[in-house]
DNA sequence: TGTACATCAGTGAACGCGCGTTCACTGATGTAC
DNA sequence: TGTACATCAGTGAACGCGCGTTCACTGATGTAC
């Protein structure tokens, strides 16, 4: 889409530097200025290329949140299959819990829900986000001997529960119980929502 | 705390006019002039009570959270005891998923975790809110014949999935299967952080 | 209850800065021959 | 491969506004007698 090399060069370091200043001022508190001096150009360059912070951040909360979804999908794929129960922990742990990314999406979030555009995009998000990690928890449950009840359910089950977690996680960083309590009830849901499979 | 009746009126007009300019422009890009102008006052009339947004965006939170605890807690009082299951689904009502208070409380989230302060603070607001909510779930269970296994486990469980069940339910309102799917979730941690009691 | 006085609380004007936004420009990049 | 030219992309100065912050002030509130 960008014209240049160049174009496309100044673009990324623009969205590189928005993520570093949103993560530390918050959104709201981030200026044009702020982005341009941390990316290393003047603010001319800025308005060459995006017409308003607010399409800066709906561009950056695009690639990354495409780019962590690649790497859930990426970390998934190489899941041990023959181990199932080492499967479900590994899957359960390759969306990592980051502490810069959770505080822009929260204020994308608060965000969204101002701007019904904004949210039909975020809602799409959330859905393939759900369908991406699905698959891999029905199989894993299915080598356990398990089926799945409703993978509707158990998709936005788990994306809660993520969702929920994190934050008790980020607030307690140094606390391993959470962190245990956590798993555990990512464990209770997968059990919750399946049932064992009749044996022949 | 305020010396005079009227100070008190002033000061609480400007957190009732924050909590409505913060729901809509987000905290980070309110001003100390639009919450004026809302309040109808002038600005000198902020300075001469808070010494900063981010120190009356605190006292808004605070005051917004410990009157949010209070309506659980006496919604929760006002619950039949002699129907168990009934009671149950009242109390997963009685935290109302709330559009403005959301959003607030999402910004609020992303700020504290920047500021050690903060984080310490809403830490134990969310140790507060479980505490009050854990007993009324904890009895309910015990009038359907169901033992919690470990309490502080449930506790965080319930706000997890209510935080995270609270994005979906906002960001698709008028879906009613997502809101039937939050009621089922919740009554499946219920479930698999309860054991039947040995009868006699 | 009424009056006089002291203190308190909000007013509104003033100052200045930071930043958004624009635009004529120059230097970089790409293309045609 | 080299050169000439056209277009593209970022520069940097300029403008102006909105807002944070201060402060001398006045009118409101409370108190003492």
């Amino acid at each position: 889409m960008p014209v240049t090399k160049r174009r496309a060069r100044t673009r990324q370091r623009l969205l590189d530097a928005a993520l570093d200043v949103f993560a530390e001022e918050g959104f709201g508190r981030s200026t044009v200025e702020q982005v341009c001096e941390r990316a290393g150009f003047t603010r001319g360059a800025f308005y060459s290329n995006f017409s308003s912070l607010d399409e800066l951040f709906l561009a950056l909360w695009e690639e990354r949140s495409a780019r962590m979804l690649d790497d859930v999908r990426a970390a998934l794929a190489g899941i041990d299959p023959d181990d199932p129960e080492a499967a479900v922990r590994a899957a359960i742990d390759a969306t990592p819990v980051d502490d810069a990314w959770f505080r822009i999406t929260a204020e994308f979030t608060a965000h969204a829900l101002r701007n019904p555009g904004l949210r039909r995009v975020m809602a799409a998000r959330e859905e393939a986000i759900r369908d991406a990690i699905l698959p891999v928890f029905v199989a894993a449950l299915g080598r356990l001997g398990r089926r799945v009840t409703d993978e509707r359910a158990l998709g936005d089950a788990l994306v809660a529960v993520h969702d929920g977690t994190s934050v008790q996680v980020l607030l307690q960083p140094d606390d391993v119980a959470v962190r245990a309590r956590r798993q555990a009830l990512f464990m209770n849901v997968l059990d919750a929502y399946s049932t064992p499979l009749e044996s022949a």
